[in-house]
DNA sequence: TTCATATATCTGCTGAGCCGTATATGTTAG
DNA sequence: CTAACATATACGGCTCAGCAGATATATGAA
């Protein structure tokens, strides 16, 4: 993972809204993040491939679904940049509005409610 | 600055250089950057001026010298995130070939030796 | 003024990156 | 098996960021 490639993965905002969720939340399927990015499933599936290809998220597929989450042996360069992240979303209440409709949404299998 | 101004900001591998360079110089006129870098005088002044835009650096002309730096009301996020930054380009030796190539400037304006 | 240097900007072009749609793959239930 | 769901990918189109090269502007010296 150079700079060079980090910056370039987290210079789309879609991107960057999965990460910081992702730092936040620990671990989510493709339809949660979906769900709470509000945007399409193949859109998100494709960004999140781009990250896993880089090696910044790992995924772990459970059955019918795939989680992702932040890759467990990232350099403290990339931790730090990706908290900075998470702290400025925060301020910006980017954050806020995908949270608030990641809660919302019924049915999560990262909530054992049906999984 | 939002966030995503600032990843797109660095998402530039000549932006992302110019401000790690900065960073560690603390001011640096156009030629000096041009000849760190190893790039053109245009391609410099561009990047230059789309990071000036967006309030991530402040110039400074002094006589036939525009000086740039890091602007100074930056957010503690954006601060992180620069230096973190540095750290990465240390590791990956970018920042020492550039800072190579400036310390081997003949005639640095920012040196007093011909200003 | 005229020349030299430093910096900024303009023009035209090309390729990277993003998107929506459709479809393929994988999993589970019946 | 088939149907339903979750996810991934392929395809085609489109926009825009970045580039090189030329030129404009600003400053200083003679």
């Amino acid at each position: 993972m150079s700079p060079d490639s980090l910056f370039r993965l987290l210079s789309d905002p879609t991107r960057l809204r999965c990460v910081v969720l992702l730092r936040m939340e620990q671990s989510l399927c493709v339809c949660e993040l979906t769900h709470a990015l509000d945007l399409s499933q193949p859109k998100i599936s494709r960004h999140l491939a781009m990250l896993r290809e880089d090696g910044l998220l790992v995924d772990e597929r459970r059955g019918q679904w795939v989680h992702y989450r932040l890759a467990g042996d990232l350099p403290d360069w990339v931790r730090a940049i990706i908290d900075a992240a998470v702290e400025a979303q925060l301020q910006s209440g980017q954050i806020g509005r995908d949270s608030l409709r990641l809660k919302a949404m019924v049915g999560r299998p990262s909530q054992d409610l049906c999984a």
